[in-house]
This record gives structure tokens, sequence and C-alpha cells, in this order.
DNA sequence: ACGCTAACGCACGCCGCTGTCCGCCTCGCT
DNA sequence: AGCGAGGCGGACAGCGGCGTGCGTTAGCGT
């Protein structure tokens, strides 16, 4: 998965450049993606030059910074289709991805702002989605999900649990835990449920652009 | 509620605030309060400098800009209150603010990424905060409303609908209603439902700081 | 050990946003 | 109608972030 090289980097290039991606997941997970560059660079101990050079844009950088939270994110959506209860994999799959973004919040939104050039997240971000339908279906055969579930409330919800901020990280996903227990309480199939309100289109497949700007 | 003055304004310096404030919640509305100072002025057919002489920080305009959200905000929830059937009237005012923070953008940062100054916002939010406790507790007594929701899950959801974020302002409403509705379902009382997990306080009523700036 | 070259960091120019100063205009009073 | 004060807008300086060119340093192959 790391870059195949015309000749590979110096060994402090790749010192750097690993510096540089823990610098970057550390400070984004919890400022976000709007940091400066230049602060990336600084609590990297390194030049903007260098940065600059190693990740011309910023986008770059977040897709690496973040290539392995995107495993995760896989991992869990992997874990939760191979449960043999399909209710209790949709949970899973639910609380796991909620704690995932609470504890990064630069991760939720590089996953939700998609940035119009990395299509590796798109097609990763596909995978899960159609993942996360396929053990909706199930759970709903189950009768344990709410006929009226559609795959966008889960995108709903996670843009939603991406909405919540708090000052400390474990307060983060304390509340972001709670959160993912309500929306569960929600889906969760029962006779008193009264009909939602019908869906807006939520993620076209790969189109909306907000504007050009990444952070 | 309008500033009392030494001497009123000039009839013109009366119109330009007025289309000043009305710009200023157009703009605000649809693109939250990040934008700049000048392109309020620009919408407004108005010179940088005649913005800041009536409005000499951003946060004296959001303030101004916001009153009438405010009383809105008030009024939601005094008609909950006034419901004969707290439920009932607990699940309005959920989605009415869930309604009213998917029509304007900025009024939702406003409300949430709380100013320092603005004093007036906070005594407002508390009330409102005051009142819902009240409808939650009726509505716990009716049996209607889950005996472990605590009034942070309220501000919870407002913050979780805030982080929804749609192309469309019409699909904007429309995503925050299902949201509002989800919300409620899980608010509902219910024999099979799970324990919640614990909750971490999220509103410190006046404390956080976040950083002085303000967009 | 030596040199070639990749890599580094300083420093620069650029741009957008903020907030303010000054000369002209116009409202409103007489 | 005329005058004066208050209001207006164009212009200006400061700041912070972005991205890059250039002289210097240090890895790595011989």
């Amino acid at each position: 998965m790391t870059d195949r090289l015309p000749h590979a980097l110096r060994s402090d290039a790749l010192d750097n450049r690993e510096r540089i991606l823990d610098a970057a997941r550390a400070v984004f997970a919890v400022d976000g993606l709007d940091v400066p560059m230049r602060e990336v660079a600084r609590r990297a101990g390194v030049a903007p030059a260098t940065l600059y050079r190693r990740f011309p844009t910023k986008e770059m950088l977040v897709t690496e910074a973040f290539a392995e939270q995107m495993y995760a994110c896989r991992g869990v959506v992997d874990e939760g289709l191979a449960d043999p209860d399909p209710w209790h994999g949709f949970c899973q799959v639910i609380e796991k991805m909620c704690e995932l973004h609470a504890r990064d919040r630069g991760f939720t939104a590089a996953l939700m702002s998609t940035f119009p050039k990395a299509v590796d997240f798109e097609a990763r971000r596909e995978y899960a989605l159609r993942a996360i339908d396929e053990l909706a279906r199930r759970a709903k055969e189950a009768g344990r999900l709410r006929p009226d579930f559609v795959l966008d409330d889960v995108i709903l919800v996670l843009m939603a649990n991406s909405g919540i901020h708090v000052t400390s990280p474990t307060a983060q996903v304390s509340a972001s835990r709670r959160f993912a227990a309500l929306a569960i309480s929600a889906f969760q199939a029962s006779p008193d449920v009264s009909p939602l309100p019908p869906v807006a289109r939520l993620a076209p497949p790969a189109s909306v652009s907000r504007r050009g700007q990444v952070g």
C-alpha cells in the first residue's frame, strides 16, 4: 500500500514523512482538518517546504493520514457482516463507527465533506455502504430492524454524530456512545413506531462538490 | 430590545442597518457565519465601512441578526410547554427546533459555538433548557418518555442535528425532519429498550470558550 | 574518505480578510 | 433654500495562511 517509487526515499526523508503523518493524524484527530499546513509542519518539527514536498496538496496529506482509519472502517463493517446475528452486527457497526468518528474529528470531516479527488475514499465508502445495506437487509428479515429504515439513515446518523463536539476527548467518545445507543433505539423494530417522514437523498454517489476548497 | 440611543439614527442609516441585517440573516442562513463581513456588506449594497460602523464586531452583528430566531426559539418551547399532552409537546419542541436549525445554518452555529460575550444568548438558552426539562419531567410522568432520558440528550440531539449538512435547503429540512423523527423514536418509552450508556456532561452552563474567535 | 545528489529549511511573494481613516455626499432642521 | 452634522464609500495598512525558489546540509554509493 506504500507507494512504489522509481527510487526509494532517503532514510531521513522517510523518517520525516512518517513524523509528518503522525503529527497530521494527531492534530487532525483533535482539531479537525481546518488546521493550517504550517501547524502540522511545526508539530512534526519540519519546515513547511518539506511538508509541501512530501504532500503537495492538503488533500494528499489527509488521504494518506487517514488510510489506516479507512482500514479500521472496513474492518468494522466486515466484522459486522460476519456476525451470525445481523441485528447485533448492525448495532456493532453503528457503535464502532460512531466511536471511530468520536475519536478522530478529522476522519469524520474527511469522510463527510467528500474530497473531489480522493477516489480511494469514495471506493471504500461505497464498499462500506453496500456492506451495511446488506446487513440491514438481513436485520430487517430477522425482524429486528424497523422496516422503513433506509441506507441513508446510516449516513444521516453518522453525519449527525459528526455534529457532536465536546471539549474533552473522553467526553467526546462518551457522548458519541450514548448517541449511538439512541440511534440504535430509533432503528429497532417495535410494534408502536410511528412512520418516518420520507427520506431526502443524502449522498449522491459522487457528485456534490460544495466548493473546491478542502479545509 | 432595540438599543436605546442618545439620538436616533438618520433615516438612510436606519434603512441601511435594516438592509445589512437582512443580508446577514440571508447569507448566514445559507452559508453559516464563516462568511466574510465584506460579503455581507456586498449583499446589503453597502460599503464595508458602513457595516463596521453599525456593527463594530461580527459578534454584535450575529447577535442582532439572530434576535428574532431566539424569539422563535422561545416561542417553540413555550408552545410545547403549553401543550396539554406533555409528550406531544416534547415531540413538537424537538421537531420544531430541528427544523429551525435546518432552515438556518448560522443560527445553529451561533447557538452552539457559544459566544463569549453574548450573555443574552446564554440566558435565553438557559430558559429554553429549563422549559424542556420541565416538559420532559411531565412526559416521563405520563409514561411516554423513557425514564433514563436526561436533558443533555436534547443538547446531544440538537448538536447532532447541526452536523447534518445537505446541499439543497429543502433537502436539508427534509433530512432534519427525518432525523427528528428518529430522535423521537429513540426517546419514546418502550418495554424493550436497553439501558443507555451513562451521559457525559455536555453543556457546562457557561464555561467553555473554544477560541476567542467567532467565525 | 569523498563527492554527488537528494533533501532540508529559510525567506519570499501572493492573496483574502479584518478593521480604520479621510474626503465627499445627503439628510434634516431652520 | 441653505447650512451643518452625521453618514457614506473608496482606499489603506496589518495580519495570517499558502505555496515556492534558492543556498546549505547530510545521506549514501563508490
